[in-house]
DNA sequence: ATCATCACTTGAATCGTTCAAGAAAATCCG
DNA sequence: CGGATTTTCTTGAACGATTCAAGTGATGAT
């Protein structure tokens, strides 16, 4: 119905994919709600552009990975997550305490990190870094963890 | 039956873990198998050692990683897998053709990667680097993988 | 406008992992 | 050493995120 975002549209056939009112709708979605996952996204498209099967989002998530138009991270203990920050090889921060995610971007440079010590023969194209910490929130609410 | 490893029994109890037969066989086959899953160290258990529940072995995985004896890694799309190196901060490869993981040493220092350019707040206690790449064998087996 | 292809809907299945209750073993302590 | 207490193990079922499968509907090319 609303032909919201033209642009979107463009990404998609840009990257050789057909354009569909769910692949708008999902793209769109990663993009307002950084850091969200599966269910969230179905909730939020569902909210804001209508009906669609929660299949239909695992597949799009799938294909708009594939493609690299969103990103897919998943830290330890957490099912997964979606951003369509791409590109730019930035990590994350994960709180230990309410499990909230931060961009971080990285200290080390330009193409940080693909420079491991002595990479065993592999040969490397992606560092993917999550660091574990915890908020400003959490860490002022409770100082100390680790208690007795 | 066999009291085999005298030193993980040590190990356990200056963890605070009481010593159990099922204890010792679990660490011991994480010691052996490094990067393992679940299911092959159930496997592994019950070769060498005898009988044990799956059960068991997810607990066992569980006390010993929350003690730190253990390390549990997780990369995107896999199921969990564990190692008994720990404390040292290394890090992973994982080949994108076959899923192997191999260890990767740090190459920014003893406390690497623990300073985020901007960490938005947040403390951060941990670095945990995923490599992505082409294991040897892979690698030479088919030189290009996105063809056409 | 027509058609072949690809994407979505519907509904069920899968897999690793976790929950729950009772039996067995480990530590504590006299 | 022997019993009490607590923790851990066994057994069997349940869970939840994700995926599979078959059929219907939309997309883009001719």
């Amino acid at each position: 119905m609303i032909p919201p975002a033209p642009h979107l549209e463009h990404e998609l056939r840009e990257a050789g994919l057909r354009v569909t009112q769910q692949r708008v709708a999902v793209l769109d979605a990663v993009r307002r709600l950084p850091h969200a996952d599966t269910e969230s996204l179905i909730t939020a498209v569902r909210t804001e552009t209508g009906e669609i099967s929660h299949q239909a989002v695992y597949d799009v998530l799938r294909v708009l990975t594939e493609a690299g138009l969103v990103r897919k991270i998943q830290p330890l203990g957490t099912v997964a997550r979606y951003e369509s920050r791409v590109g730019d090889n930035h990590h994350h921060v994960v709180c230990r305490g309410c499990g909230a995610i931060a961009d971080v971007d990285c200290a080390v440079g330009d193409t940080p990190c693909l420079t491991a010590s002595d990479a065993g023969g592999f040969v490397i194209d992606e560092a993917e870094v999550i660091y574990w910490g915890r908020c400003p929130a959490c860490t002022s609410a409770r100082p100390v963890l680790t208690a007795p």
